[in-house]
DNA sequence: TAGACGTGGCA
DNA sequence: TTGCCAAGTCT
């Protein structure tokens, strides 16, 4: 029989006990003792939001190579940020990542701010980041809650409200489980143990150092915890994308600055905030030419909706297709163009890549 | 406040 | 194949 360890500050400090033995070896975690670099931190952060280890760990590598120091990245120009972000998506992640660069360079002397409200105002930077980085790189006594966190915590509580409404009961159960000292470890102690342990489906509750504590484990119901709020039906859109070819060049455009794919580069295309039928897709074109549709459309996922395009493939030799703002990129080049995974698609539908 | 905002992996 | 999920933020 386990003995339950009661009080939240003994709780802490088995969650660290845990964290010494099993903590996961990640590219951007310093070693046991060492200090963290904010700026390694926040980007590493960023990109994690939404976003799995596993996906994270080459993009980080790279930015991490090519901008070592936030004055860096803060000097490179934004199409180039992006062009590396390719792939990752919430490109809007990008732009702030690079509008914070220029903040914390040019207005605070290459230094991240200390403090979670500090923090907070930066681009991009929500509660949990702001959280996050307080803690683990100035090992500030700040709560960091991921999904991971109210997972966690909604089992080890047996929260019944839906994860939205039961955020300030979260952060209350976290707040009062802080320790005085480590505080960046057992930030990261609870996020390990939500995506190794504490896990969505098939939790390893025998392996927790909190389970004899959990409300949700000794009722036998960890995995209907945290309770999901409904969830919105995704619409299906049709559309089209242009690939126009002229000798050995492909047309791209620049996405609006703001809303989806913003200010990445792509084929021109039908918009994709609506459905548009068959009938309109070539009023979309970039200029009247020969277009011809590939058999097979390209489909992909988005978050809110789920996309069929329809390829469009012509050839020209006029020198710039009329009204458009594109530009002629180099098909030997197109993988370096940084396209978002949609255009890749269509892409490699159209044989280029 | 609820919807916008990407992508890839897994059951 | 379909749905769910992963270190959220912005509006």
């Amino acid at each position: 029989m386990i003995e339950p360890f009661q009080t939240p500050r003994k709780r802490a400090a088995a969650l660290l006990a845990w964290y010494d033995a099993h903590r996961r070896d990640l590219p951007w975690r310093a070693g046991p003792g060492e200090r963290a670099d904010p700026y390694a931190v926040w980007l590493s952060e960023i990109m994690l939001q939404q976003t799995t280890v596993a996906t994270v760990r080459g993009y980080y590598e790279a930015f991490l190579a090519r901008w070592p120091t936030v004055e860096a990245l803060a000097a490179a120009p934004l199409e180039d940020v992006l062009a590396a972000w390719a792939g990752l998506g919430y490109y809007a992640r990008a732009r702030n990542l690079h509008a914070c660069a220029g903040r914390v360079a040019r207005e605070l002397g290459g230094r991240f701010p200390q403090s979670e409200a500090a923090l907070r105002g930066l681009p991009g930077v929500g509660p949990y980041t702001a959280g996050a980085i307080a803690a683990i790189a100035f090992d500030a006594p700040s709560a960091a809650i991921d999904g991971n966190v109210e997972r966690v915590m909604a089992r080890l509580h047996a929260i019944a409200a839906p994860l939205r409404q039961a955020k300030p009961l979260v952060r209350e159960k976290v707040e009062e489980m802080l320790p005085a000292a480590r505080a960046g470890d057992f930030a990261q102690a609870l996020m390990d143990l939500g995506a190794t342990v504490c896990t969505p489906r098939a939790p390893n509750c025998g392996a927790c150092p909190l389970a004899a504590d959990c409300v949700a484990y000794r009722c036998g119901v960890a995995e209907a915890y945290p309770i999901k709020g409904k969830k919105a039906e995704k619409p299906k859109r049709r559309g089209a994308i242009f690939v126009l070819q002229r000798g050995d060049f492909a047309l791209l455009a620049r996405r609006p600055p703001k809303g989806l794919l913003g200010g990445m580069s792509a084929f021109p295309a039908t918009p994709f905030d609506r459905d548009v039928p068959p009938d309109d897709w070539l009023g979309f074109a970039p200029c009247p030419a020969a277009w011809r549709a590939l058999p097979e459309s390209v489909a992909h996922v988005f978050t809110h909706f789920a996309l069929s395009a329809t390829v469009f493939v012509a050839r020209t030799t006029s020198p710039r297709p009329l009204g458009s703002a594109g530009r002629w990129a180099a098909l030997s080049d197109l993988d370096k163009e940084g396209l978002p995974t949609l255009m890749r698609k269509a892409a490699a539908a159209a044989g280029l890549l």
